[in-house]
DNA sequence: TCTGGGGTCCTAGGACCC
DNA sequence: TCTGGGGTCCTAGGACCC
């Protein structure tokens, strides 16, 4: 068996958990620059606060309904997280640490599943204060099946879905679009072909699956049928890619500002890859105007960097930096957001410094795009930016730019 | 005025080779 | 006018997740 621990509104449940005194009230914690709502405790939840509702729009009724509000404390968060992780760790064989939030357990060997999640459940409140459900199934899809009725439908925060009636009403139950890994497109997909039931989808056949919903499809519909088709991941490996990026909170046009920026993104990932003890062979660096304004002139730039010999030196990398910026940088925009990509990320086997000049970089500086004009969407399910515009290939360095403060 | 910040996996199709 | 057939590797982009 496996069981999914997952925390109750996570981030809503950490602030709370330092303030008793804001039990039983409404809470909301946005995102960077005070953007978004990203978390909410149940009361904000009855309220009708949406996740990634934009603060402006709901700016008054916050203040109507007394919703105490934070900014994002990410740094809290991930202490909390580490410590809930440390005390399931301690009671299960294996474990699989999903994301700050929730973690899948090997119960494999565990006599009665509920009474131990319960005592869990228990030692996870007291010793954090963190509310957690956990459910508890043959699989790891049906796990989160059963952790959403744990949460929703239990006095417990336990939900044991094991029984094969009780996993035929839950499927019947549940629509397609409440399953693990099943998004926008794939719901339209399924609904299209009449399929609008968990239990429907269980019963589809595994040819049609593959052909339209891919190996995903076929492996969605097993582990509803009770066979195991996504592993439990112990030893998760080290990041592939790791990104720094931000919206800033007021439009900018400065070079010199955006190169500080990325200057410190740059330190950011190359920090996080020497924690992890890795090193990146590329580095893309992005800007990007804003995509909510409508009748401007979109700007899009996106320069890779591949470095000679893979690093994680700060200097190395906002030298890169540098160099990406300058040739995708155009003065006439003003800039929302930007980032920093460190890919291609392999382990630091030995430590290496291997400075090179300015002018292997911008050789090294391989695949450049811009895009203007671009038709700016939000893509299906997710808050990523996805462009569809015409390619403007880099010819001819650009003029040298006068910094503007 | 104001709209988050991370990640992963899979696939199609092009590049390239014999 | 004729103009192979396969195989592998790489990458961009889609879709999804928290």
């Amino acid at each position: 068996m496996i069981a999914l621990a997952d925390c109750n509104n996570f981030f809503a449940s950490c602030e709370r958990s330092i303030r008793p005194e804001l039990e039983g009230k409404p809470i909301v914690v946005l995102s960077n620059n005070d953007g978004c709502i990203i978390a909410r405790s149940n009361e904000a939840k009855a309220l009708g606060y949406k996740m990634g509702e934009p603060v402006f729009k709901v700016r008054d009724k916050l203040v109507r309904n007394q919703v105490h509000v934070f900014s994002g404390n990410v740094a809290l968060y991930r202490d909390i997280s580490e410590k809930i992780m440390h005390i399931l760790a301690s009671e299960c064989n294996a474990m699989e640490i999903y994301s700050i939030d929730e973690a899948f357990m090997d119960f494999t060997d565990v006599a009665a599943p509920d009474e131990k999640a319960i005592l869990l459940r228990e030692q996870v409140l007291k010793e954090t204060k963190i509310p957690i459900s956990v459910g508890i199934a043959k699989t790891k899809v049906l796990a989160k099946l059963a952790s959403r009725i744990a949460k929703k439908h239990t006095q417990s925060g336990v939900f044991v879905l094991n029984d094969k009636e009780l996993i035929e009403r839950a499927l019947s139950y549940y629509s397609v679009e409440e399953l693990w890994g099943v998004g926008r497109k794939q719901t339209h997909l399924l609904n299209d072909k009449g399929i609008f039931q968990a239990s429907q989808l269980a019963k589809t056949d595994e040819a049609w699956l593959r052909r339209h919903m891919k190996i995903g499809g076929v492996r969605l519909a097993r582990e509803l049928n009770g066979i195991p088709s996504f592993a439990l991941e112990e030893n998760r490996p080290s990041k592939k890619s790791i990104m720094t990026s931000r919206s800033f909170r007021r439009e900018v046009a400065s070079f010199g500002v955006l190169n500080e920026v990325l200057s410190n993104f740059a330190s950011s990932c190359a920090f996080k890859l020497r924690k992890q003890e890795t090193i990146a062979k590329k580095i893309a660096v992005f800007i990007q105007t804003n995509r909510f304004k409508s009748d401007v002139k979109h700007h899009y730039g996106y320069l890779e960097v591949e470095f000679p010999v893979a690093t994680n030196d700060s200097i190395e990398i906002i030298k890169a930096v540098y160099e990406a910026l300058d040739r995708i940088y155009d003065r006439d925009c003003l800039y929302k957001r930007a980032g920093v990509i460190v890919s291609d990320i392999i382990p630091d086997k030995e430590i290496q410094l291997n400075l090179f000049s300015d002018q292997d970089i911008s050789k090294r500086a391989k695949l450049m795009k811009v895009y203007d004009d671009v038709n700016c969407k939000m893509g299906e399910g997710t808050l990523r930016l996805s462009i569809q515009g015409t390619e403007k290939q880099w010819g001819q360095k650009k003029a040298p730019i006068a910094f503007r403060n």
